[in-house]
DNA sequence: GGAACTTGTGCAAAGGATTGCAGAACGGCG
DNA sequence: CGCCGTTCTGCAATCCTTTGCACAAGTTCC
């Protein structure tokens, strides 16, 4: 009877072949109990015969909420984020949010325009993984892997004081390591002016610093690096030789992510220098396979799970409205320990 | 003078604050020709005064666009779709899309569920990763990875059959393998009634039956198999040893996927066989550091990106209305040698 | 001086779902 | 018979932006 629109099918196209107004239609595909039972039936049936779905522009537009959430990181394409992200999702769509996903390639600029844009989208939250000089930003949002300078939004992030410790108390303490380089993330992301303090990269280059000072070790300078945003891998691999090049070279190496310690691994195997015989190596995330690499590495065990599905939950309490202060919470960090830092040679006796 | 809503302003504010009507500040934020130069620049100074942000959910339904296109894959934590989704991703927001990513954990209900929350987002276009036996999808859609059995749309797929031939012939024509065992993806998504077919899946199978029948070697059944969809790396790991353990086990195995091969390597290890000197394994995708792994793993080279990319391209086009044919587009594979098939071995004379 | 344009601006509708409020229909009770 | 409660329905406004159409003011040209 109705004239059947090319496109999908609305509202008004339900009401009318059910013959009742858009009202109820509404009300009664919300299994409203104010509209009668036969009411609802038969508008039911009507919607699944027509396959109705409701426009939700029109549905979020009225209601104020979207019940999606804004997902800004700096590199999908990384297994450490693109992990993150996947435990997240998953939190949040159990609990009926869709995830708007936002790439930054770690750039300061994109950074602030994906943040606009998910205003532009009326997300109802946000979760950050980027760094976050922001000015208010009027959703509940929750930071996560750095902790943003901001006040007033929640964070959860990885316990990378306890982290490093880990890793440096392993490598002198077992392994007696005196000589013990870093290669840490950036300490800020973008260009000049528009720099942004990286919570994670300055925190681990500390904890590397607090770290070798409580153990007593000397520190120069050269020892401690950090890689430019854009090209993680590279610098690594590039320190790696640099580091070896040095007139003493340290024993043993820290990359302060997955990236950096395979880059470093990279860098030494292109040297020609054996991992661990002739440099220790450990890593502060797990790289993927990290059992199956030549080493096996050594390193904390994987947290990118763990990270996204804590920042989601606490996002999802925030959006509930449970009035918590927010807080930052530390993931707590666990050494997996396997080859590269020496300890099966040890073990089997060299 | 308006009275400021707490929350974000709405063109009424803007419009109110410059004097104008909301038409003609629209108009002017949309730098129509219409509107007086002066004008503009006022609207303009307040919207910025007042960091407007147009809501795209009233634009979006009154446009009937959205500009933004859903993505739909079967895992977004595992690297090879982690990867594409970011090479799509990139070129999708270049042309000014967002992508709604959304995960089905390879559940053939979640893939429909995901393609109806699309449409209710009214999506302009689809780019799907999954199977795909569906009816019609109403908008501009484009497979990748897999080629749908739907007509209509168009894909952009590995070229299965080329790459599992490489595999094939670098295993039997440079190393002499005649018993030759693979472990492939699902050839169907889903549980019982509920299943659909994977073109990957089936295409790499049949791709290998064939390789195989043409290089006139013997093929018993037991040498082939595929992973249940929820759990491939620990279904590769228990054929590997199972495999092994045949009175007449392969001499080299072809993992039908990063995850696949790094699961049949993992279970090889685990029943103490060296590879590649007591079985040679190759894979059909790159592995995150294939390179230093150990064994370093020969496979097909990295193809995520390209997919991705052009998955993107071809749905821009579609979007853009170019109206070609919809047709398959197949990715070249290239073989990348590394030592798990034997390789460095005969050249550094074993 | 008036017709015919050109330029800018504003009114109001449209897009689709939700929801406050009013009111219809009906049953029950005094 | 009249009044009051229930139980459903429907009208119409609302969310915010875009845009077709009308119109006002100013300019140009016969």
């Amino acid at each position: 009877m109705a004239v059947r629109r090319s496109a999908t099918p609305t509202l008004a196209d339900v009401a009318a072949e059910a013959g009742v107004s858009q009202a109820t239609a509404s009300r009664a595909l919300a299994d409203s109990p104010l509209v009668n039972e036969n009411t609802r039936r038969r508008v039911w049936e009507v919607s699944e015969r027509l396959r109705f779905q409701p426009n939700r522009l029109a549905r979020s537009l009225r209601r104020g909420a979207t019940m999606a959430v804004g997902l800004v990181v700096p590199d999908v394409g990384a297994s450490f984020y693109a992990s993150a992200l996947k435990s997240a999702q998953d939190a949040l769509e159990a609990a009926g949010y869709h995830v708007l996903v936002l790439n930054t390639g770690r750039a300061a600029a994109r950074e602030r325009e994906a943040l606009r844009t998910l205003r532009a989208h009326q997300v109802d939250g946000l979760l950050v993984a980027t760094s976050g000089g922001y000015e208010d930003i009027g959703v509940p949002a929750v930071f996560f892997d750095n902790v943003p300078a901001l006040r007033g939004a929640g964070a959860v992030a990885m316990d990378n004081d306890g982290g490093v410790r880990l890793l440096v108390e392993h490598l002198v303490d077992v392994h007696g390591h005196e000589r013990i380089a870093y290669m840490g993330p950036p300490e800020a992301v973008g260009t000049g002016a528009d720099d942004v303090l990286q919570g994670t990269g300055r925190e681990r280059l500390e904890a590397f610093r607090a770290a070798v000072g409580r153990a007593g070790l000397p520190l120069p300078p050269e020892y401690v690096r950090t890689s430019e945003p854009a090209s993680f891998e590279e610098d690594a691999r590039v320190a790696a030789r640099e580091l070896m090049a040095l007139a003493q070279p340290p024993t043993a190496m820290i990359g302060g992510s997955d990236t950096l310690a395979t880059g470093l691994l990279r860098g030494l195997r292109e040297g020609g220098r054996r991992v661990p015989e002739d440099v220790a190596l450990v890593s502060f995330d797990e790289p993927v396979s990290a059992d199956l690499l030549d080493p096996p590495m050594t390193c904390l065990a994987r947290h990118d799970r763990d990270l996204g599905r804590m920042a989601a939950e606490a996002l999802l309490r925030a959006l509930a409205g449970d009035e918590g202060p927010p807080g930052t919470v530390r993931v707590p960090a666990a050494l997996s320990v396997r080859r590269s830092c020496g300890c099966d040679l040890t073990e089997g006796g060299v």
